[in-house]
RNA sequence: CGGGACGUAGCGCAGCCUGGUAGCGUACCUGAAUGGGGUUCAGGUGGUCGCGAGUUCAAAUCUCGCCGUCCCGACCA
C-alpha cells in the first residue's frame, strides 16, 4: 500500500477532548474519528488493526470449535419482554420505534435473539452442545463514554453464546473459552490478569473477567501475588485485620455528641479507635428500606448487598427519608431502637465490644453497645468493600490492588434465558429441560486501544506485530532522486510480491516529516531508503520499539529483516 | 443524574472583562531555496465566531434559552 494512494490523516497536535494516550495516538494516528460522544468511525488504518485482531480471535475460537455467525443489530422488544430485561436493562438500552410504533432495540448484548434462534431448532440432547459466536455491532447508551475506543456507546464485540444439557459440558466449554480468550490476549502482547467477576445485568452464576493492566483502567482489581488468587473490587473476598476486644461488657450509655457526622469526627469526638464504631447505612430498594451495619473503617460494597438483598435497585436513602425511616437525622443513624426496618450486618462488626452507634437522635450516640444484648440484626453477609492490605481468603497474603480494562468477560448463565424464553429439549429420559447456557463477550475496539495503552512512547504507538496495521513500512527519505525512488519501488514491489504487509511512504515530503509519522502510527519495522546510502546499495532498518538503526546491504535486507521481525 | 468547564479556519489557540463586523500558530495552495528528524523565505485561500432569541445605532463580546463536547462525582451516616 503506497501512503500517496492510502486515506491517512495523521495530526500533530493532540486533540483536545482526547485524555487518556490510546485515544489521543488513534485519533493522531488517523485511526479513528469521532462522529458523536462515544461514537467513532474507524479509518482505514484502524480497521486494518481492528481486522488483525478479530482474526486472531477467530483463528483461537475456531480452533475449540465455536461457530461463526451473524445476528441483526435491531432487535425487537417482544425478546427482551420475554427475557424480562426489557424493564430491568434501564436507560442503557437504546430503544427505537419503527415507522408502526414498534418497539425495538439496538442491541447491547444477544442473549435474547441467539436464545429465540436455538429454542426452534433444539429438540433433543443430541441437538447439543451448540456453541455460536459473532462479531458484531452492539450500542449501550451509557452515562458517561469516555476514553476513546475504551468506554465506547457504539462498539464492536466478539459474543459467544453456548448450549448444553449438562453442567459438565458447559464447564467443559467455559474451559475451552477461558483457554482461548488466554491465547488470544497472548498473541496479542499484552499484560493482563483473569480475575473472579460479579456477573451484573447479564446474569449467571459463574464469570470471569479478563483484565488488561492499565493505570487508566476504570476497573480497581485484587490479586493475591501467591496463590493468585483475583477478583475485581465488585466481587473481592478477603480476609480482615482482626481487632480482638477481649474487655468486658460495660452499661450502655447515651452521649451528647454536638455536630458529630462522621465515623472521623465520631473517632476524634470520642477518642476511640474507627474499628470499635458501627456504621449504619440505610439503603432504599425497591423491597424496603434496610439498615446495613459495619465496622468503622470499612466501606460496603453495594454489588455484594445487592446481591445479598436480590433486589434490582439500591440507593442509599435521602436525608428526608433517613429521618422518616429511623427518627433520627443523616449522620446519627444506629441499630437501637429502630422500627419496621430490617436490619443486616457485615460480618466485620461480629466481635466488636462496647461499640458507638448513632443514637437516632440529633446530636447524640450510643456508646458501649454490644450485639447480642442491645441489638440483634436479622442476617448476617459479606458487604464489604475490599481494601489494600486485606489479607487473601486462600493463603492470607496481602492483597495486591491493580487498575485495570475489562476486555474480556465470561459467563455461566445457566438456565436465566433459556427457561423464561423456554428454549428446551427433551433428555434421553424424555423429559423437557431448559438448555443450559453460557455466554463469553470480547471487546475489540477495547483490546486495541488497550494494546495502545500498554505499548507507546512520547513519540507514538509501538504496535505489537500481530496487531500493527502494517508489519513494514518504507521510507523514502528522498523520492525526487531517482535512485532512491527506483530502490524504494524495487523494494516495495519485491515484498508486496512476497505477501508481506508493508507499507510505503513515497511521499512528497522532507524525511522529518516522514520519520515523525512512521513513528506516531508505530509499525514496527521501519525500511530506511535515503540518498547517500541508497547510492552504497545500502539500506537501513529501523526497529520503532528500542529506535535502533541498523544499515545493511540492500542484497540481505530481506533476510535480515524477517530474522529480525521474527 | 449532580457539579465544573468549554464551543472562534481542518487541528491547537488568542480576542470577550471594558460592544465598533476577527487574529496567531499549524495545515492547505503558489513560487523559490533546502533535502536523514515536523526546514526557510515570499505571496495566497479558507470563518453566517455552536444554534436561536433579546438588549443596542452596532453583538464573537452583554442577557436568556437550546444544542453539542469534555472533565469530576456517582457513595460512608
Amino acid at each position: 500500500m503506497r501512503w500517496s494512494n492510502y486515506f491517512l490523516p495523521t495530526l500533530k497536535e493532540n486533540p483536545k477532548d482526547a485524555e487518556v494516550v490510546s485515544h489521543s495516538l488513534m485519533l493522531r494516528s488517523g485511526m479513528i474519528k469521532k462522529a458523536a460522544s462515544g461514537i467513532y468511525s474507524i479509518l482505514p488504518l484502524g480497521w486494518r488493526s481492528m481486522k488483525k485482531l478479530m482474526n486472531i480471535v477467530r483463528e483461537e475460537l475456531d480452533r475449540i470449535g465455536a461457530v461463526e455467525l451473524i445476528m441483526p443489530a435491531i432487535q425487537p422488544a417482544e425478546l427482551w419482554m420475554e427475557s424480562g430485561r426489557w424493564f430491568k436493562y434501564g436507560k442503557e438500552l437504546l430503544r427505537i420505534k419503527d415507522r408502526h410504533e414498534r418497539d425495538f432495540c439496538f442491541g447491547p448484548t444477544h442473549e435474547e435473539v441467539i436464545t429465540d434462534i436455538l429454542r426452534d431448532y433444539i429438540q433433543s440432547y443430541k441437538d447439543l452442545p451448540v456453541n455460536l459466536y459473532q462479531i458484531q455491532t452492539k450500542f449501550r447508551d451509557e452515562v458517561r463514554p469516555r476514553f476513546g475506543l475504551i468506554r465506547q456507546r457504539e462498539f464492536f464485540m466478539k459474543d459467544g453464546y453456548s448450549f448444553h444439557s449438562s453442567e459438565e459440558c458447559l464447564d467443559r466449554t467455559y474451559q475451552d473459552y477461558y483457554n482461548a480468550y488466554r491465547k488470544i490476549f497472548e498473541r496479542c502482547r499484552l499484560e493482563y490478569t483473569v480475575v473472579e467477576a460479579d456477573t451484573g445485568t447479564i446474569g449467571g452464576y459463574q464469570s470471569h473477567e479478563f483484565m488488561v493492566l492499565a493505570e487508566t483502567g476504570e476497573d480497581a482489581i485484587f490479586f493475591c501475588p501467591s496463590c493468585s488468587y483475583g477478583a475485581n473490587a465488585e466481587k473481592a473476598v478477603s480476609k480482615l485485620k482482626e481487632f480482638i476486644f477481649d474487655e468486658k461488657e460495660k452499661a450502655l450509655e447515651k452521649v451528647h455528641t454536638p455536630q458529630v457526622h462522621t465515623v472521623e469526627e465520631v473517632s476524634s469526638f470520642l477518642g476511640v479507635p474507627e474499628e470499635k464504631i458501627i456504621k449504619t447505612m440505610i439503603y432504599e430498594t425497591e423491597k424496603a428500606f434496610y439498615a446495613v451495619l459495619i465496622r468503622g473503617d470499612r466501606s460496603i460494597n453495594e454489588t455484594k448487598l445487592k446481591n445479598f438483598l436480590d433486589v434490582q435497585f439500591l440507593n442509599l436513602a435521602s436525608e428526608e427519608k433517613i429521618e422518616r425511616v429511623t427518627g433520627g437525622p443523616m449522620g446519627f443513624s444506629g441499630p437501637l431502637g429502630l422500627k419496621g426496618i430490617e436490619i443486616f450486618a457485615d460480618h466485620s462488626i461480629k466481635n466488636i465490644k462496647n461499640a458507638v452507634v448513632g443514637a437516632n437522635e440529633k446530636d447524640y450516640h450510643y456508646v458501649n453497645v454490644n450485639m447480642g444484648r442491645d441489638f440483634n440484626p436479622s442476617g448476617w453477609g459479606d458487604f464489604q468493600m475490599v481494601q489494600r492490605g486485606d489479607l487473601c481468603v486462600n493463603c492470607n497474603t496481602p492483597l495486591q490492588e491493580y487498575r485495570g480494562i475489562e476486555v474480556g468477560h465470561i459467563f455461566k448463565l445457566g438456565t436465566k434465558y433459556s427457561e423464561p424464553m423456554k428454549c428446551l429439549y427433551i433428555d434421553e429420559k424424555g423429559q423437557k429441560k431448559p438448555v443450559i447456557m453460557g455466554c463469553y463477550g470480547l471487546g475489540i475496539g477495547r483490546t486495541l486501544a488497550s494494546a495502545i495503552e500498554q505499548s507507546h512512547d512520547e513519540k507514538g504507538i509501538i504496535w505489537p506485530l500481530p496487531l500493527s496495521p502494517f508489519s513494514f513500512i518504507i521510507l523514502s527519505l528522498n523520492p525526487e532522486d531517482k535512485g532512491v525512488r527506483e530502490l524504494s519501488d524495487k523494494i516495495y514491489q519485491e515484498m508486496v510480491q512476497k505477501g508481506e504487509e508493508v507499507f510505503y511512504d513515497d511521499r512528497e515530503e522532507r524525511a522529518g516529516v516522514k520519520f515523525k509519522d512512521a513513528e506516531l502510527i508505530g509499525i514496527p519495522y521501519q525500511i530506511i531508503i535515503g540518498s547517500k546510502k541508497a547510492k552504497e546499495n545500502k539500506v537501513e532498518i529501523g526497529i520503532r520499539k528500542t529506535g535502533e538503526k541498523i544499515t545493511m546491504e540492500v542484497s540481505e535486507y530481506y533476510e535480515k529483516l524477517k530474522n529480525i521481525a521474527l
